[in-house]
This record gives C-alpha cells, structure tokens and sequence, in this order.
RNA sequence: GGGCGGUUAGCUCAGUUGGCUAGAGCGUCGCUUUUACACAGCGAAUGUCGGGGGUUCAAGUCCCUCACCGCCCACCA
C-alpha cells in the first residue's frame, strides 16, 4: 500500500510537473501564476545533470522496458509524437516511482524512401541538381547532414517535452549497431531458405530510369480512348449453334443461346444482371472475344485471355485459344474469377502479365497449374518497345507503338469500337511522366513461416492489444502471408549485403577459366572457410539456395551462365570477394522496415549478448499509431520470435495456464516477443479532420504549444484526449509571429496553474511550522508507511479531524483508480482522476478546510503533515 | 468492393458488464477582486443521447435498419 502513496506524489513531483525539483529550486521566490517558460527547463536540466533517466542493468528491481517509435528524420516532430512520446514517459516514469528497473530508449529511424526524397527535392530546389548529378556518395553525404541537424531537432524536441529517456541509448536506424543487427538477420534468413530473389512488377520511371515506390506517385486524370479489339477464337468445332452443354466447366442449363432466360441455372444464378448484357454478346461468340483496353500496345505482351468460370457467355471456351492480333500467336482462354468481373464491360480481359498489376497476379495464381500462362517482357528500360514486340514494332516508344498498333488493327477490322474514355494514369513524381509497370529482380522475405509463430502469440494473447480490436487489423494482415518485396532502388538505407558475379559455365566446373580464376582468387577458399555460414545461391532460371559447405557440389550441374551469390556477415570475406574475387554488391538498399523491424532487440545490443538484452528484453509495451500496426507491429514481432526466439522449449501447449508471472515471463523470452502489450494512441488530425503529418505539412510543432503553455500543459491535455475511441482533432490558430497554438491546451494550463498555486501555498505555511520544514523528508516517508494506510483511519481517528481522514481517503480511492485507468491504458480517466483529485477534492474542500485547521494550534500540527505528505512535492 | 470507428449541451469530448435526476472542460449568464490561484471562487441555464424499429420492469448502453462523417485496405480490364 505504501506503494501507491509514493505512485501518487509522484505523480504530481516528477510525472507531470516536477514539483519536487521546481520547488527545492524555486521555494524562496513563487511567483504567483506558473511560469513553465522559467521552471520546465530548470528542471529538466537538474534531472539531465543527475543522470536520472540513466539506466543500468545491474541496479535492482524488476525490468520495465520501452523503445520509442523512432520518428522519421524527414523533418520535425508534430503533436502525433508528442501524444505518443507523453503516454510513454507517463508509463516509463510511474514504473520509475514504483520501483522498477526502468529503461526508454530513443531514436531516429532513417525512412529511406522518405528521407531520401526530400532531400533529392531540396536539392532540386536550391541547386537544380538530380541525385545522378551529385551522385551515389554524393547524395548518401548529403542526406546524412540532413539526418544530423533534423534528428538533432528531433532529439530537442524530445527534450522539450520532458520525455525521460535514456539519451547515453540513444539509437538511429543506420547506425552501425543496427547494421550488424540488419546483417546478421539477412544472413540468417538467407541462410534457411526465407529470403529468394524474384521478379516483381515495380513502378517504373522511364526518364530516370529507377523505380519508385508508391508514394512517390500521383495520378492524373487522362483522356484517352477505350478501345474494344476482337481477338479470333481458333480451335473449336465451326458450327456456332453448338449447344454449350457439355462444354468445360458448364455445369447445366438448356444449353447454348437458349437458355438465356434461366437466371436460375446454376452457371448464372450467382451473377445477376447478366441477363440482359448475354444476348447482344451471342452472335459474337462464334468468331471473336472481344476485350476493351486503354493500352492496345500492350497487346504485343499478352500471353491469355481471362474470362469469369461462370460467365455462360465464355465460359464453355474455357481450355480453348484465342489468335492474338497481329502476331499470330495462340494464347489461351484461361478462368480467373478474380480477375474478372462478369458485370463490367464484355467480360473478357486481355492478360498482359509482364505490364499490369493484377495481371502478373493472374500469373502467379496459375504459376504451376495446368493453366499457367507465359510471361513475356514487350519493354525496354526507356519505354521502348523490345525485340519481344516483334520485327515491326521494336524500338518504338510507347506513344507510337499504340498509334501504330491501333491502326494495323484497324487495317485488319479487328478493332470493334472506339469510346471515348477518361481515366486516371500514375505518374511519376520526380520526372512528371507516366509510370510504367515494370518486372524487374527484387529480393524477398518468405512469410508463410515468419508470421505463423507471429499471429499464434496474439491469437492465443501472449501479446495483448489495447485497445483489443486493432489486434483485428494485425491478424487479417499477417494471415495473407504474402511475401515481404524488401529490396528499394535507393541510396539512402541499408545496402543488400549481398555479393555476385556471373560466371560463364560452358566448359564445366572445373574447366571454366573465370571459374579457376574464382579459385585462385580464393573464393572456394572463401566460401569453404566460413563455419557453416556463408550461403550461396544459385540462379539458374529457378533459384537454388546452397550453404558454403555443399556449393562445390551444387556447381557441378551447371553448364550454361551462372550468377552466384554470396551473403556473409563476416567484413573480412567482404573485403576478399570484393577486391580480390571481384564480386559485386547489390546496388540496392533494404526497405527502411526491415532495421525498424529489428529495432526492439536491436537497441538492446543484439546480436551481441548485453546485459542490456538479458535485462529488458522483451519491452512491456509498444505504443503507437494504428497506421503501422502492420508494416511495423507486426514485422517486430516476426523477426523478434525469428531472432530471439528460443524454439527448442517454446510453445508447449500441455502447460497449465499457471498465472504465475514468472512463468509468463520466461515463455515470452523464449518465444523471442518484442513486447507484451501493444497499445494504439489516438491520431492527431488539423482542423480539417486530416491526419497530421509531416508530408503533408499540415503538423504543429509541439515546441510552439510548449511556448505559449509549457509543456505541462501540453502533456496534461494530451493525456486527457487518449480515450479509447477517438482521433483528436486539433483546430489551430495562427500565432502573429508564425507558431500555431490551440486554446485546447489551456485546460492543462489552468491545471498546472492551480497546482503551482496550492503548492504555494502549502509551501508558505510549511515554513510557519519549522519542525516539519525541517525534517520534511523524513515527515512524509513516514506518513507514506504508517498514516497513508487504508487501516490507518480506525487506529489513529483521535490524532486526525475528519477533513484529514477525508482526504487521505480520497487520496488512496484515487491512487486506486489510477492503477486501473493505467493497467488499461486508458490516459483520460487517468488523467481524469487526478484532475478531480486535485481540483475537486484537494483545493475545493481540503485546502479550506485547512485553513482553519491550521489557525487552530490543536489541529495545525497534523494538518499541516498532511498536507505535506499529500503534497509531497516539496 | 472489404474492414473499422464515429454521430451525446453552442464547442471539444467522457459515459466500463443495460440500473439513481445523462456528466466534464470550454463557452454563456449572474454574483465575488475573501490573505494559494481571476489561468480563480460561488451559483445558474443548456440535451427527443443522428433517424426509425425491436428486446426488457428498465436502453445513451443490447439487436435490426436507414442516414451522414471519418479512417484503413483492395480495386476501377
């Protein structure tokens, strides 16, 4: 019990406002309203200087743990970080007052894809210069002088806020600590099969020649044409009145043109409105299928027509082919209810796998059935069209291609309408052009195997979401287990720590000069070195992946051109298969992700054994916003089981559930969790209702409030406005001199004024009872044992008034709620409690109660020790 | 198209498993400059709890339905 007198004092000393420090500094001149502006950063200073926040794993205590959401160095932090960053240090420093061992690491995370474009657009901006003029190394330096003077100010703004991190921890994703981190889990995936190389569609920059990834695009209405082109249906009988039962995939009905009217047969029951849009089409079938395009040239590149299985307009020609236009090749007519809607346009869609999105999905959903499709690549690099496009149409741009093509079609009468159309086309941010599907190599992570272990912990709530049903989010999320595309054409990131070189394999193994060469060079001696590390793969078409121990043998089958690559953590045999063996890194970077999925254990010193790590690993509580439940919860939790996990004695499911903590604890570090609670804060939207955000430039800078307010003030209100449901919106006004402010905050103001102010007061009449100014110290730790005590009413009712007996009552029913509101999560009823504590209970009726208690020499002794030790601050 | 959240006083929002006369802050109105605080104190007014239907002794709370606002994801051949 003596436990939650401290927690309450202390909420009021150093959680909140730092009366303790405030008043020990300031207790000879109070001025008469709060000055946050004079007091916040003296006593901010006083806690720097007595390395307050400094932990160590050796002191006693249980571990309490937290790593901060790393903002992004893009630029400057927002009222979004300060609510996230005060609920953490509301967290971090209760468990502080209560006891534990407690440790908040900071830090910056890199945001490659981010970062990078912002300074690329500043340099275009003030030097008219692309990122190829200044340069890779060029570009990388200049982002890092960005990186030191914005997460400077990050870190400031931090400070401002009195978030009570250990800043000796502090960390940033492209440190070298990371790195190793980054590395040694490359490796390690690479090593057991989880990371491939594959082709993937990009957005393609045909001007700069680079992909871009999705942010960097906007789109822009066009106005072209739909044009419908008739592919010729080859190989099926002649006769069109051919009945169509019987026919694949046709399952009843009258049979053919017939039974249009059975809406209730089962091939058409499931699709209303194709009742009407079936005839018109009929006729038709006998010779064509017609597709509708905004993108004719793409035509050179389709490899099938798709319709729905159980369109009874196409689907009796599922197995058969169509004659692609212009080409004389054969594709076939493949089902894909995925791809194809029944109701929209005339229910075949043209496959064009190597240029289109949800084709190249068409193609990978058929990759290994009896339907697979062919993939075929009609582009260059620049947009022209390839030797794929055939003799007549390669080296064409885009533009003419179509034009070309549209009329050829024409030529022949396979072009059955023309429409005007509008649509919306990606463009490129950076070159203003349209964007181009492009396939191209990437590396992935497998997630079937990661996220298993990932979503069983949160299912069987070993990690708890609060509130609960984010953990919705998570779930339908990981449960898709789609592969992790983790390669970026950037500069800014962590380099792919993979090597390669092609090797000619004509003469075989041994026989091959550039692979004797590979020997003398000492690759063998390389690979063969490496304990049972270092991991090669093979690329033959396929991919095999091979371990340093076997790669001689797995050489052996190979006789045409090979590309090998080499993953090692080890910077010695970097060195060796670079400039001896004259390997090649991938130019490419990791996706900014995979160090932020890392960034749990990897603060912690991973993959070093630390202290640290033994100590607060894993973290108590994650808090953040609910837009990166996925990309960043979840990944922590998959490579946090995946790196620290201990598999041999996890889930043993006969275990009963003993409660015991203990017991809690030790499966979740052996289960490898990041943490034990994830808990979503609210969004902070503008006046508008818009999210705040730092690319949309619509943040405001915590540091204005914290100069009209204080930061107190700042926090207080923050921590008012964390209810369960709500986003926050947070209508700004426009200061005269630039800085935003918001008059919402004068609630935490007044607040803190009145707490200065009862202080005060306190403070002066504490003086008039020299004895307990005195020895104040001693005065209040023995209250917090003896006189706090819920009993302590019964046995010591002579000694105190019934105010007094109130109030401690108030104050410990208080202190109650608080433990809940914070178990929970739940910042506004906590910070609703000791509002109403405070104000209410405290000012509103105990201070005047003592008033008079102390003008009465009988009762001022004890109402003046209760008032220090509720108090406490001084 | 799929998922989620919201709609309670003029404004911003609480209201936990249904249960006293639906609350807080700001704002408004009146009074008070009383020796902690005017960034204050005392007092007052203000709600068909988005609409409709249902379950119940009892609904802001549970169920159905409609409307509007917002967010996330997918997608528009």
């Amino acid at each position: 019990m003596a436990r939650f007198s401290v927690n309450l004092e202390n909420f009021f000393q150093s959680d909140q406002f730092g009366l303790k420090s405030q008043l020990s500094m300031l207790s000879t001149e109070l001025s008469k309203p709060y000055e946050p502006a004079t007091v916040e950063p003296l006593v901010y200073k006083t806690w720097l200087d007595e390395q307050k926040f400094v932990a160590n794993p050796n002191s006693p205590g249980d571990p309490y743990s937290i790593v901060i959401p790393p903002p992004n160095v893009t630029g400057a932090l927002h009222l979004g970080h300060a609510i996230n960053n005060t609920l953490q240090d509301i967290l971090i420093r209760r468990a502080r007052m209560m006891g534990k061992n407690t440790l908040w690491i900071p830090g910056i995370d890199h945001a490659g894809i981010a970062t990078q474009a912002v300074v690329e657009k500043q340099l275009k901006e003030k030097e008219n210069k692309t990122r190829h003029d200044v340069g890779r190394e060029g570009l990388v330096e200049r982002i890092w002088q960005w990186k030191q003077q914005f997460g400077d100010r990050i870190l400031m703004q931090l400070q401002r806020l009195g978030c009570s991190c250990d800043w000796s921890r502090t960390h940033f994703t492209l440190d070298d600590q990371c790195a190793r981190a980054v590395r040694e889990t490359f490796f390690k995936l690479f090593r057991d099969g989880l990371i491939y190389r594959g082709k993937r569609l990009v957005n393609w920059d045909i001007a700069l020649q680079t992909s871009i990834s999705d942010d960097e695009i906007y789109h822009e209405t066009v106005k072209t044409n739909l044009w419908h082109i008739k592919y010729p249906i080859v190989g099926r009988a002649p006769s069109p009145g051919i009945p169509a039962c019987g026919e694949p995939g046709r399952t009843g009905g009258g049979g053919g043109e017939g039974n249009s009217r059975d809406s209730t047969s089962p091939g058409s029951s499931g699709i209303p409105g194709l009742v009407e849009s079936r005839l018109p089409v009929v006729n038709e079938r006998a010779q064509f299928m017609t597709v509708a395009t905004t993108r004719p040239e793409t035509l050179l590149g389709d490899t099938a027509v798709a319709v729905h299985s159980e369109d009874p307009r196409w689907n009796w020609a599922i197995g058969m082919h169509v004659e692609l236009p212009l080409t004389g090749r054969k594709i076939p007519i493949i089902a894909d209810d995925i791809l194809v809607d029944p109701k929209f346009g005339s229910g075949v869609v043209k496959v064009t796998p190597a240029h289109d999105p949800n084709d190249y999905a068409v193609y990978q959903r058929h990759l290994t059935k009896p339907d697979e499709i062919a993939l075929i690549n009609i582009l260059n690099p620049d947009g022209t069209l390839n030797e794929n496009a055939g003799e007549k149409y390669k080296g064409l741009k885009r533009d003419k291609a179509r034009a070309q093509i549209v009329e050829d079609l024409e030529a022949q009468g396979l072009l059955a309408k023309t429409e005007p159309y509008e649509t919306q086309v990606g463009h490129s941010d950076r070159s203003k052009t349209p964007v181009e599907p492009y396939l191209s190599d990437q590396w992935f992570v497998k997630m079937a195997p990661l996220a298993e272990p990932a979503l069983q912990v949160v299912r069987d709530g070993t990690i708890k979401f609060f509130p609960e049903r984010h953990a919705q989010q998570y779930l339908s999320w990981l449960g898709e287990k789609r592969d992790w595309p983790i390669s970026r054409q950037l500069w800014w990131g962590h380099r792919i720590p993979v090597w390669s070189k092609r090797l000619k394999m004509d003469e075989g193994l041994t026989g091959s000069f550039e692979l004797a060469g590979l020997y003398e060079a000492g690759v063998d001696h390389i690979l063969d070195a490496q304990q049972p590390d270092s991991a090669i793969v093979i690329d033959a078409g396929g991919t095999l992946i091979g371990t340093a121990k076997d790669w001689r043998e797995r050489l052996k089958g190979y006789r045409d051109e090979i590309a090998i690559y080499i993953c090692t953590t080890n910077s010695l045999t970097i060195a060796d298969i670079e400039n001896y063996a004259g390997f090649v890194q991938d130019p490419d970077v990791l996706d900014t992700w995979f160090s932020s999925a890392l960034w749990p254990h990897s603060t912690l010193g991973w993959p070093d054994d630390t202290a640290d790590l033994r100590k607060w690993y894993p973290t108590n509580v994650l808090l953040t916003g609910r837009d990166i439940v996925t990309l960043w919860v979840a990944r922590m939790v998959m490579t946090g089981m995946y790196n620290m996990g201990n598999s041999r004695d996890s889930t043993s499911p006969g275990i009963p559930e003993l409660v015991e903590s203990r017991l809690s604890e030790d499966r979740a570090k052996s289960l490898g969790i990041p943490f034990h609670h994830v808990c979503i804060n609210p969004t902070i939207l503008d006046g508008h209702g818009e999210r705040m955000s730092k690319s949309k430039g619509n943040g405001v800078d915590p540091v204005d409030i914290i100069e009209t307010h204080g930061a107190d003030a700042l926090r207080f209100t923050l921590a008012t406005m964390a209810t369960e449901t709500q986003d926050v919106r947070m209508p700004v006004k426009k200061m005269p001199d630039g800085r935003n402010t918001s008059d919402k905050f004068d609630f935490g103001r007044n607040f803190c004024n009145k707490l200065w102010n009862a202080t005060r007061f306190v403070l002066t009449n504490l003086q008039q009872h020299p004895r307990l100014a005195n020895s104040r110290d001693e005065t209040s730790s023995r209250l917090n044992r003896d006189a706090l005590h819920p009993g302590y009413c019964e046995h010591l009712e002579n000694k105190y008034t019934l105010a007094d007996q109130w109030i401690i009552s108030q104050f410990n029913r208080s202190v109650a709620e608080i433990d809940t509101a914070l178990a929970n999560y739940r910042f506004d009823q906590y910070a609703k409690t000791v509002y109403d504590f405070f104000w209410r209970d405290f000012c509103d009726w105990y201070l005047e109660a003592a008033k008079l208690q102390l003008k009465n020499s009988a009762t001022a002794a004890t109402t003046a020790e209760v008032l220090a030790s509720l108090l406490d601050g001084a």
